[in-house]
Formats: structure tokens, C-alpha cells, sequence
DNA sequence: AAAAATATTTAGGTTAGTCTAAATTTAATT
DNA sequence: AATTAAATTTAGACTAACCTAAATATTTTT
């Protein structure tokens, strides 16, 4: 149906558009899919012919109604192959999401009804990212950031915002994983760096930027 | 490392060579892969240049020691995949091929690995072929066709030669599949046509061609 | 409100992978 | 051994997906 180029433009769009709000720009499609910005404005002109998305010149694009579904499609399949990855076969949080770059764009709609039917319908993803239904529902939970805990405060890991593999390998030296306990010690007024305390058995001090990337619910 | 292209070329090759031990015609791929003689040209031109295949103009193709390593590793991600689809997502045998057809092209060596350890070392797909080792061994078994069984003798199936969709589904009617008994009571001088009995309970009328795409171990 | 800086598009080009039609080589048949 | 038929390659063309450099629009700063 669509090219894996298409495709993965698509899903681009719609995570910066996640994030804000407004039109997205070609500069940051370029970004993120690390290509020259006269390629994206090709790809956005054939997308906009399929009436993929709106698109006018110079104020950037937002996602047609059909063109979110195939965005929202594709992170499911890829947050469906993560679980896979992991759970299935054993490998590490960091490590999935190349693998899953490629898997995502399989063909085959009965394929991800029956994995996601063999891995017992999850609702998310090794990173903690909700995994959208069938019909491109997210299942919604409340989340914090460890920053926005306050000193004495406890919180479960739920998900992470930063993917990189290097963060993610970062933590797993700390013991963060989903499903840590992270207490609060204490907050430098300084820097906002913070305390910690991992699964009430390691103390460790983080910057205010990872603790902004670790999302947790209270307890 | 080939592109999807180059790596179908090369699968080809290689099971165009295994039936029929001389080189490989243009035409014969052509065929197999369901371009115009042309396209093979040029694409065998490319194999030749990265020493993939030994090309001489008109004089047909042989894989070199290289381009037959891909495409064995091809086969064998392919048929790994196969058995991920029937054994744990429940897919059945005639549904696997054109998703196996995509999958086989996923890049990343530890996924290979991890997949055939998950699957506990499957020596043969759901068709009943072999699925090479890492090191692009084969296990070989005798077997035979039920064409070649003597009246009143029994096989076991071991796998079939023709994958079309329609033969499939017309042994999963005769509730033929791997594993089931299959005793000759008659051979037909004329056409040599069988008649059969299916796992002791189904009588049934085969033609030679069917027989002979039907593989046995002796009991 | 000009000027400067930045963002975006256009112009023109490349490579991979396909095609059809024509030319050429090889094989088969008189 | 010619002639005809079949197989294969060459020539020329197209689309998708990229690129760089130049032109143009928009935004920001003076
Ligand atoms: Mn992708
Ligand atoms: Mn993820
Ligand atoms: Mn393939
Ligand atoms: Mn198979």
C-alpha cells in the first residue's frame, strides 16, 4: 500500500506533532529522519497528492485523517514487535527499536492480530509507550516525571521519554528499569539535580534533565 | 549489506540450481521472480560486479561462494520465520509463505540467533524443508515419494515439493498434512493414479502428479 | 521598515530497480 | 549448412528516493 519512505514520514509527522502542537515544519521532519530538507519537501508533495496530509507551502503539514491512521498503525506494529522482542526473545530494552525500525513495515494486518493476540494484547511497550488498539485508541494513564516529585516522594517507573540507546544503557548500570521504586532524597537548589533512591537499595544523584525523562506513577 | 532485490535474485538462483544442477538461465529467473528477461540482466550484471555469481553473457549464472551464502542465509531466515508463524502464532501452512517472503529481509544477525534458539532448533520448516544452520549446513533425510510407495506400502509425511496456495488447501481438505500416514492400496496402470488411505480412516483417489509431490518416510 | 538570518522550495542530478522494443547470439529444425 | 526459432542482451525510458546548490519566502533583528 504505502512505501516504507512514506510510511516513516508519516509516523515523523505525527511524533513532532505529538510533542507541539502546531503544523510541522519540513526542518524538523529533516531532523528527525535525517535526510536534506529538499527530500521531505518531495516526500511531502507526493503525501499530500495520496491526501496523506495538508499541506501548503512554507506552513508546514498536519496529518489527514487517514494519513494518522497509517501513523498510528505503524507505531503499533512497532511497539507490538518490541514487546516481541523482549519478552519473547530476550532481548534487552536498548536494543529493540532498529530491529523493530524494519519490522513495523511487514505487511500483513492478520499478522499483527495474531502477535498481538500471542503476546496477550499489551498495552505497552518496553519503554513504557502505550501501544494503540486495533482501531488506533492509547490507552491513557497518569504519569509524572521524577522530576516534578517532591524530596520524600515515591514513584514506580512507568516509561521513559528518551529512547537513546545510550540513556537507556545508562540506566540499566543504575538498576532503572519499569517497575523500580525511585525515591525522592533530596533536590539541589543549585542545578535541580536530584537524590535518589533505586528499589530502596542504591542512592544515586541525577541531573534534572534524566529525571525530567523518567516518568513514574505515585505511590 | 544487498538490498531486497539482490537477495530475491540470488534465493532464486539458488533454487532454480538446486533442481537443475547446470548454470542458471536469464529466463528461468525471469520466470521464477516474475520480471521481464531484461530486469534479470541488469541485476545479474550487479551480482557479477560484487563477485556474488560467476555471469558469462548468454552462458547463464552459478552462485560464487559468496552469493551462495546469502542466499542459504536467506532460506534459512525465511524458514525460521515460517515456523515462528505456524508454531506460535497459529498461522497455517499455506498462509506463511508471503509473509515469510517479507520477513526473511530483516537485517540483524542476533535476531536470527535468537528467533532459532526461541523456536528450540527447528531442523525443518512447516512444508517439511530443511532449515540450514547457522553455518548454512542442511540436514538431509532419506525420503521419498509416495509415487515411488509399492501397493500396500505406508509413509509418513515428511513434506511436500509443490508450495502453492490451492495444493495446500487441497491436501488440508484431504486432511493430509505433516505427519499423517498414507498407505497405497492401488496404483492405476493407465494414469497412475493412486488411491490412498489418509491416517487409516480417509480413502481417496490421487493423481501421479499429486503423488510425487507428496514426500514420505518409509514405516 | 529595512536588513539580515533562517526556513523552505525549486532546479537539476544520481542511483536502484523496473519496463518495452529492438538487436544480437545461441539453439533447433529443416 | 542454412534457416528459423528461442533466448538473451542492449538501448532507451520511467519512477521512487534521495542529494547539492541556488532561488525564494518567511521570520527575526536591528
Ligand atoms: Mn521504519
Ligand atoms: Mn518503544
Ligand atoms: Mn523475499
Ligand atoms: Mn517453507
Amino acid at each position: 500500500m504505502f512505501s516504507v519512505s512514506e510510511e516513516d514520514h508519516l509516523k515523523a509527522i505525527f511524533k513532532i506533532a505529538e510533542k507541539e502542537k502546531k503544523a510541522v515544519s519540513t526542518n524538523s521532519i529533516a531532523a528527525y529522519m535525517n535526510t536534506a530538507p529538499a527530500s521531505v519537501t518531495d516526500m511531502l508533495k507526493k503525501l499530500a497528492d495520496k491526501d496523506l496530509i495538508q499541506y501548503q507551502k512554507y506552513k508546514g503539514v498536519t496529518l489527514s485523517p487517514s494519513g494518522s491512521k497509517v501513523a498510528i498503525q505503524l507505531i503499533r506494529k512497532h511497539r507490538l514487535w518490541e514487546v516481541f522482542l523482549v519478552e519473547k526473545l530476550k532481548f534487552s530494552w536498548e536494543e529493540v527499536h532498529e530491529i523493530a525500525e524494519q519490522l513495523e513495515h511487514i505487511q500483513s494486518d492478520d499478522l499483527v492480530l495474531r502477535l498481538e493476540k500471542y503476546l496477550e494484547f499489551p498495552k505497552f511497550d518496553p519503554h513504557g509507550d502505550p501501544i494503540p488498539n486495533m482501531d488506533g485508541k492509547f490507552t491513557l494513564r497518569s504519569q509524572w516525571s521524577v522530576a516534578e516529585l517532591l524530596p520524600g516522594h515515591t514513584g514506580i517507573i512507568l516509561g521513559v521519554r528518551e529512547h537513546d540507546k545510550s540513556f537507556l544503557l545508562y540506566l540499566n548500570d543504575m538498576k532503572i528499569k519499569l517497575g523500580t521504586s525511585i525515591k525522592v532524597l533530596q533536590k539541589t537548589t543549585y542545578d535541580q539535580s536530584l537524590r535518589i533512591l533505586i528499589d530502596g537499595r542504591f542512592e544515586n544523584l541525577i541531573t534534572k534533565n534524566v529525571a525530567h525523562q523518567l516518568l513514574v506513577k505515585k505511590v
